[in-house]
DNA sequence: CTTGATGCAAAGACTTTGCATTCAG
DNA sequence: CTGAATGCAAAGTCTTTGCATCAAG
């Protein structure tokens, strides 16, 4: 078996993308990451954006953070957290805390014995998402 | 203001839309509920699927369980309970013990009140989704 | 040189929408 | 009758893919 990349070449295109989106946490979709890059870089093409976000998904470099809004974002982040999706503006926090952090590796490390044993369900990992309003639209709402 | 849903016809179709979506425990997608409801019902067409899922949802008869595989799935079981994808099969499964439910209302509360007054998120509720391989899935990588 | 990386445009997959028709109240 | 509900097909969005070209090793 192969080393995971080991037949791969550099591309500064493939450095600058990965950096974008490590480089933010406005959990980015495809479009975003290629309308930043395209100034600095003419002659990038979404595409390649696309192939390349693939890549580094496969690879565990970066994470889904889900489809909102019909457009999948993604996280450079990839440790275990939380995320609020607000449904006013469709921006995606990070969103934990200490004790939320505890809580769920508890729960999750507790859930992750009984499923295999119990079910034979074999669990990867959990995404949690708080959905609701973020500061913003919370306040927009109340004031209209 | 108006009640909403108040200047709507009844309509066969949508009933049999929502019983179908209701009566399974697949979270399935627009396509499998119509081509399960086309035998019964000839004359039914996809986007009639698609706008009444739609409606389901806003008046909250349906909740999305969100894109998987680039195609949203749907639950007709509404109250909070989480799910676990199956990353090989694409299976979804409700997904909820006594513990994990008590312990995701205590944190969700906590961090309702947390998060509100600290912070100006309003949350309004919590998605969980365990990733990982169902007992069928988990049974064949290890056979292969 | 040899093969991976990319641009471009076409193709795909899923969902929404416009319009004429049908059906419920 | 009047307006909501639907079928059909066209249009939309986001994402993937084929192919010729460019570039890294």
């Amino acid at each position: 078996m192969s080393i995971p990349g080991a037949d791969r070449k550099h591309s500064k295109k493939r450095d600058a993308i990965l950096a974008k989106v490590q480089s933010t946490d406005s959990h980015p979709g495809a479009q975003w990451v290629y309308d930043q890059l395209k100034s600095d870089i003419p002659d990038l093409s979404l595409a390649t954006v696309y192939r390349n976000i693939n890549l580094f998904r496969q690879e565990g470099a970066v994470a889904s953070v889900g489809v909102i809004d019909g457009e999948e974002r993604f996280d450079g982040r990839v440790d275990p957290h939380s995320h609020f999706v607000c449904g006013g503006c469709g921006r995606v926090f990070d969103y934990d805390t200490p004790e939320l952090s505890a809580e769920f590796s508890k729960v999750l490390e507790n859930l992750k014995d009984l499923a295999y044993t119990q079910e034979g369900f074999v669990i990867d990992y959990r995404k949690t998402v708080f959905n609701g309003l973020c500061p913003e639209c919370a306040k927009a709402k109340t004031t209209a």
